[in-house]
DNA sequence: GTCTATAACCTGATAGAC
DNA sequence: GTCTATCAGGTTATAGAC
């Protein structure tokens, strides 16, 4: 590609200049701050600060703030769409195909707890209005169609299979949600992120909704 | 009381004197602002604007935004400690309680959908700064118990009650955080918030997480 | 108790040097 | 590509008249 051996070398140096690198670091910085305070309380300067260079940066990648939170919102969704195509939710029995996109989910949750908040965020303040068609496609519409099709079969109750995935998805998310309401039900200083605790909430989680949906 | 014929009066005239009034007014308008926003993303300006007086009138009667906001997240605890000290949950079978205590929260998240907002922004943004004790002991605890005792007596799954009553409290809450997100799901033009939609959510919730603990 | 006016500060965004 | 300096507008909070 264009990279020179000489551009090579500058990038290992401490002041680096490397593009990619920073618009990297701007996008974790902002991913951490629009997960604590949305698009409204998201500070552009909070986001400098936490990122190894200067706001004027921010301003020469991403035009401004709004565009800068649509970047982190599609980088967010990529990395859910790539999971979700991974899996083979048709050709595999309901609840197994349930199990799998609600392990899949909330093991990327564990890892990339920002996910969920923002998307509360974006509800509440935003109305929805970035999110829309692919959140609906890559989260709700697999997980509707997989409870449709174990109603038809027989495995599971009744439900309305919309209702049903909004709920599954509040047993499995608002863990992560209200993580810092909710800590205080566990010992002082227990993370609620760590190992043992998340897989703790998968297993609780996944054998709750199972149980949730399972027809008697 | 301290309230003459004349000053009477004056309250039922246009450019009412009433503190009272103006105190309600001023935290009826803030618990929408804050449940839009959140303590952070909040406009002392927008509160002012949906209300009948000036934003002088805000600091007059509540000092500053965070004292405001405090006497918001007050106010509407105490409409839940109201409702849950009404419900008998010792001397009901666990079942029973669990649904009486669900469907007393689910309706009055219906008629006050800004309560369930507002918790969440107080976990993401203030990390439960302003919520611990109460909330713990209004929200989870009863619903703890009851699932603790519903597991001794063998009715109930061996859930851990901690992580159960987070993961009913999400699929009891979560069609309210995020219904401008999922109302895609529906037909356009459908609200969440409807009686009927409500309702039939009410329902969805309580079999789901009724059968999501029930021993088999 | 309520208003208008304004102080003091914060925040998004840009200009221009390097 | 990156920085410093800065502007314009917004935001919390107060002073003082009525």
């Amino acid at each position: 590609m264009a990279n020179s051996p000489t551009s090579r070398k500058k990038k290992e140096a401490a002041g680096s200049r490397d593009a990619e690198l920073t618009k990297s670091r701007i996008l974790d910085a902002a991913e951490d701050e629009f997960a604590r305070g949305g698009l409204l309380g998201a500070r552009t300067e909070a986001i400098a600060a936490n990122t190894k260079v200067t706001k004027a940066m921010i301003y020469y990648y991403f035009e401004d703030k709004e565009k800068l939170y649509l970047a982190v919102l599609e980088r967010a969704f990529a990395r859910r769409v790539a999971a979700v195509q991974q899996l083979d939710l048709v050709n595999t029995p309901p609840e197994d195909a349930l199990r799998a996109i609600g392990k899949s989910f909330i093991s990327e949750v564990t890892r990339h707890p920002n996910l969920s908040t923002i998307l509360i965020f974006e509800a509440i303040q935003n109305k929805g209005r970035f999110y829309k068609d692919i959140a609906i496609a890559t989260l709700y519409a697999p997980m509707s169609q997989i409870i449709e099709r174990g109603v038809k079969e027989g495995v599971f109750r009744k439900v309305d299979p919309r209702h049903a995935a909004v709920n599954i998805m509040g047993a499995c998310v608002f863990y992560f949600c209200a993580r810092e309401n909710v800590k205080h039900l566990w010992e002082p200083g227990t993370d609620l992120l760590s190992p043992e605790m998340a897989s703790q909430h998968l297993d609780e989680a996944m054998e709750f909704v199972i149980a949730g949906l399972r027809a008697r």
